[in-house]
RNA sequence: GGGCCCGUGGGGUAGCUUGGUAUCCUUGUGGCUUCGGGAGCCAUAGACUCCAGUUCAAAUCUGGGCGGGCCCA
């Protein structure tokens, strides 16, 4: 291949730490380990994933804050399970100019205790409650293991919802709203998913309960997108986070968490693309469509012409329309805007000029499609739509493929993917099942009923089961 | 956490075993001719990851740092 790109089908691994880079989406090569580049398309790409997350947070009447990137170490101290999960992976900033700081400041792993000290100010009444806020930021956590890009990276494209509720049931109401949400949100980015809710051992630091969201990717791995976290009193009480409630009693609230980071670009490009390159859904594609001049020398004003014509025309429907008039032949745009997932190519020559038509290519269809000028945009509209769940249905398939349920170890010990087994819910046989399967534990469904409703036995201890369980190897 | 591999123009690479002259493709720049699936010709620019060691001499050998990648737990 020209541009040295292997081919997806054949090592998906190394096909990915080539396309991120040839795609245009990231830079790797600061010089600092697991610190990318967000290069213009890729970042046009995250600011739409941003744009889809406000409108599903001002929907659900959430507000946008912004808190320091810094957090005093007292602070970052005050929950013990906390400071226990992610202690061993904070950068500490130690000195300013030629001083030693008299305390150490951190650079948020995540948010909640640069937070909390303000919400116990912000929250005087129940009538200041629920309070829900959120951020997009950028975190930081000091990787040892190998990064990769969007995936695994030092510094993160960060999205976190806090809440603060009046009592337990209010904060399971909030985690069933972000069930929601992001049951909006995945179908714009046309990802399947499922909901898992974390055995004990694996749970967030602080959180009493958490959900993950996973998605399983076309090599058979899952992949974490985000969770939600319940976290009960546990933060509210070291921070001192209270309300009084309509007896003047003074009342711990009850807090929840959802957060998301840049990870959903990694999931993207793994789950919609092809040996060609990407296929960046319609919500989050940084163009709509891309125009591509043929240009013949005796018309070429008239073609760029109405190439100009079609784009403002286009664009003043709310599409996001590129015109790319570069001086390089329409083949090579052609190879460049596939392998860079545009969802619609079109395609304006002398012949469409003539019969005041427009050629469309669609990017998962080997297929040219000739419309009439007045209706491009009725039918870019249609296909795009037609393309989005396209691209959802073939995920979907390819997720199927690999997703297995079993009453026995054995009948799914040599398969790879998302595997599901009846439980008897102790840590002993949920560990005893992860060495046999090598595999790690998701958890308990909640995208559908993980109850044993036929009196399932655990697949290890052989006694009654309490739930269904998800396995698969992680990213 | 354990093991393995790699670092050569902007990108992809050859050369390294056996120390001495750095290969090819692509890209960039200027120009002419072109343009319905990666155009052609001419001119031109551009590299041995860093530090230390061995040596008359290091891209090449040795050690370390930084960076990149793979496999296993």
């Amino acid at each position: 291949m020209k541009s040295g790109l292997p081919k997806k089908s054949k090592d998906i691994s190394r096909w990915y730490t080539r396309i991120v880079e040839i795609a245009d989406l990231c830079d790797k090569r600061y010089p600092i380990k697991g610190m990318n580049i967000w290069r213009p398309y890729g970042l046009k790409a995250l600011q739409q994933i941003d744009r889809l997350i406000r409108a599903e947070m001002e929907k659900t009447n959430h507000e946008e804050v912004y808190f320091p990137l810094l957090i005093p170490e007292s602070l970052f101290k005050k929950e013990a399970e906390h400071i226990k999960g992610f202690g061993s992976e904070v950068y500490w900033v130690s000195h300013a100019g030629k001083e030693q700081l008299e305390e150490r400041l951190l650079l948020r792993p995540t948010s909640e205790t640069a937070m909390y000290p303000l919400f116990a100010l912000w929250i005087r009444s129940h009538t200041d409650l629920p309070l829900k806020v959120f951020q997009l930021v950028n975190i930081f956590r000091y990787e040892t293991k190998q990064t990769r890009a969007f995936i695994r990276v030092r510094e993160c494209h960060f999205f976190e919802a806090h809440t603060c509720h009046e009592d337990y049931e209010g904060a399971e109401t909030q985690i069933k709203e972000d069930i929601e949400i992001i049951k909006q949100f995945f179908k714009k980015l046309s990802l399947p998913y499922t909901l898992n809710k974390r055995p004990d051992w694996d749970k967030f630091a602080g959180a009493v309960y958490s959900i993950g969201i996973d998605a399983l990717m076309p090599d058979g791995k899952a992949l974490q997108l985000g969770s939600f976290h319940q976290y009960k009193e546990n933060f509210s009480r070291p921070y001192g986070i209270t309300y009084e409630d309509p007896n003047g009693k003074h009342v711990y609230c009850h807090q929840t968490t959802f957060g998301m980071s840049e990870r959903l670009i990694g999931a993207l490009i793994l789950m919609h693309s092809d040996d060609k390159g990407l296929k960046f859904p319609p919500a989050v594609a940084p163009f709509h469509a891309v125009i591509v001049p043929i240009i013949f020398k005796e018309e070429e004003t008239t073609i760029l012409k109405t190439c100009s014509a079609i784009k403002i025309g286009l664009e003043q429907r709310g599409l996001r329309v590129l015109f790319d008039d570069r001086e390089i032949t329409p083949g090579s745009k052609y190879y460049e805007w596939e392998l860079k997932g545009v969802p619609i190519r079109i395609e304006v020559g002398p012949r469409d000029i003539k019969k005041k038509q427009v050629t469309l290519a669609v990017r998962n269809s080997g297929r040219k499609l000739e419309v009439k000028m007045g209706e491009a945009e009725e039918s870019i509209n249609a296909a795009l739509a037609d393309y989005a769940e396209k691209l959802f249905e073939e995920a979907t398939r390819i997720n199927a493929s690999q997703t297995f349920q079993a009453l026995h170890l054995e009948d799914v010990k040599d398969k790879r993917g998302l595997i599901k087994l009846p439980w008897c819910g102790s840590e002993e046989c949920g560990k005893a099942c992860e060495e046999a399967l090598d595999m790690n534990t998701l958890g308990t469904p909640i995208d559908e009923d993980p109850s044993c409703k036929n009196k399932e036995l655990c697949s290890i201890c052989g006694k009654p089961a309490k739930s269904w369980v998800r396995f698969a190897r992680l990213y």
